[in-house]
DNA sequence: AACGCCGGTTTCGCCTTGCGGAATTCCGTT
DNA sequence: AACGGAATTCCGCAAGGCGAAACCGGCGTT
């Protein structure tokens, strides 16, 4: 009665759990544990187990009165994120392809990590001097355009537990002094961009801002990344003028309302 | 170094690899196997067993050129259908109170199981006679009101397949005859509701209409349940015209276009 | 062109730890 | 109060998960 032959690295107890995950999500509604074991053909108390690990770590619900599980609040926020990724992505692609044509340099898209900011996409400009991410990197919040963009639109209290994290210093300009970041931000806020100069990386700056989902929520960041020398001061300014238009537009599409730029 | 004294019934494997799936999840995009071995501090191996595992479940995908890997149909998929489920119920639910008043009898609200309807949620007529079935409860497709509405506007393929699984008997009444449910399913989808007489539960009748999601297809059903004697075939036939209407309603804020009732 | 580094894949044997039968407790019924 | 079904808990066995280390393949370097 040999089941899988195939894949030798897949591991019973995980491929089986999953099983159990699957069938209560396909249940369409709470299920009770005995059920689960008979429909799956897994004793009782195996089922038990992984019925509890899949609630331990959230992806499934156990209702108490009832001693049913359902989905659980785990699995909701990884698609409610992954669909949020994808439509931030797709919105913003051929808004970035345009930017990148006006202004003749890379376009980022990043989303907010845990402390970090995540490139989910780039348009490269074809220059030779180099861009300096790639998708999937994660940058620290603090030291980029990308992640000032968002942590100034962040809500108070969460903006705090970022800046509470140790704060890397990726140059030697890279701003780690509590108050002149709080002060950067204020006025990030004011302005509606934030930039970067050779915080990140030397000789290399940015300008970013943030796109805001439903609630109002900094939940990605949109930058034009430049070399140092390529991007004075004045032109930094025309370049957050209209990212911020952009991300305006963006934002409007996932559904915030205007609320930005005080 | 004891990590979580909490739950003895939790199964490290599976803990691990939900980990590793909540990881690929929250990084936003595309990780390879390294990466999120260092970041999860769990020994590269392991960490290619359960990324291995979770892709051949399907909740992740490998991309082979990159060899990256991030999230899988499976777990769109679920959460998707999750959504669908919440979405329906959520819109049905003050039409099928209005109806249960209407009436006074049962109205009960079910999706499309794997051969089976799953009761997802229903509201009870206080009369002392009782209802017939629970929430989670899922019931044949061919024996019921809500599975022959749903059967009957199924794509011919799909039905097929439905008709082709063994039918249970549920009681003497219920219909086993291929010829005779094509029959009948036809003139459900003439009509735009199906009635059952006994068919499932004796002393029991049913009708039902089905819910078509935004690309026509029948998620749901819809239908009013009640002794066979309070409910004659006069009767009946004023609910499934009241239950085509309520169904059409939220077939169309579900983003379905009228297509119903040929 | 050979080298070496950096991932990813495979092997292998130890021994952890997952497994499931059976006993036990907990409820909701009769 | 006793019964029946479901969820928990216990416990000993050995299945099979683990991870160090070896292997491989590709890419950038010398």
């Amino acid at each position: 009665m040999a089941k899988k032959p195939e894949n030798p690295y897949v591991v019973q107890p995980v491929m089986k759990a999953l099983k159990v995950l699957e069938l209560v999500a396909r249940h369409g509604h709470e299920i009770a544990l005995t059920a689960v074991s008979k429909e799956l053909r897994i004793p009782k108390t195996t089922t038990f187990r992984y019925l509890q690990t899949l609630t331990a770590a959230g992806f499934l619900d156990h209702n108490r009165t009832t001693d049913r599980y359902n989905l659980g609040p785990q699995l909701r926020a990884i698609a409610r994120a992954d669909a949020s990724v994808s439509k931030v992505r797709e919105l913003a692609r051929p808004a970035m392809i345009e930017l990148m044509h006006e202004f003749n340099e890379t376009v980022n898209l990043a989303v907010k990590g845990n402390g970090t900011v995540v490139y989910i996409d780039l348009v490269e400009a074809n220059r030779s001097l180099r861009m300096q991410a790639r998708i999937g990197d994660s940058h620290p919040m603090h030291s980029t355009a990308l992640g000032k963009a968002i942590l100034a639109f962040l809500p108070d209290a969460e903006r705090q537990r970022q800046l509470d994290l140790p704060l890397t210093e990726r140059t030697g300009r890279t701003l780690l002094e509590r108050e002149e970041i709080e002060r950067q931000l204020r006025q990030v806020k004011r302005s509606g961009y934030a930039t970067e100069m050779g915080e990140n990386e030397d000789g290399a700056m940015c300008v970013g801002v943030p796109i805001l989902d439903e609630d109002g929520h900094p939940v990605a960041a949109l930058s034009i990344s430049a070399p140092l020398m390529r991007m004075p001061h004045s032109l930094a300014a025309k370049a957050g003028i209209r990212l911020r238009e952009v991300a305006v537009g963006i934002s409007t599409q996932l559904g915030s309302r205007p609320a930005a730029t005080g």
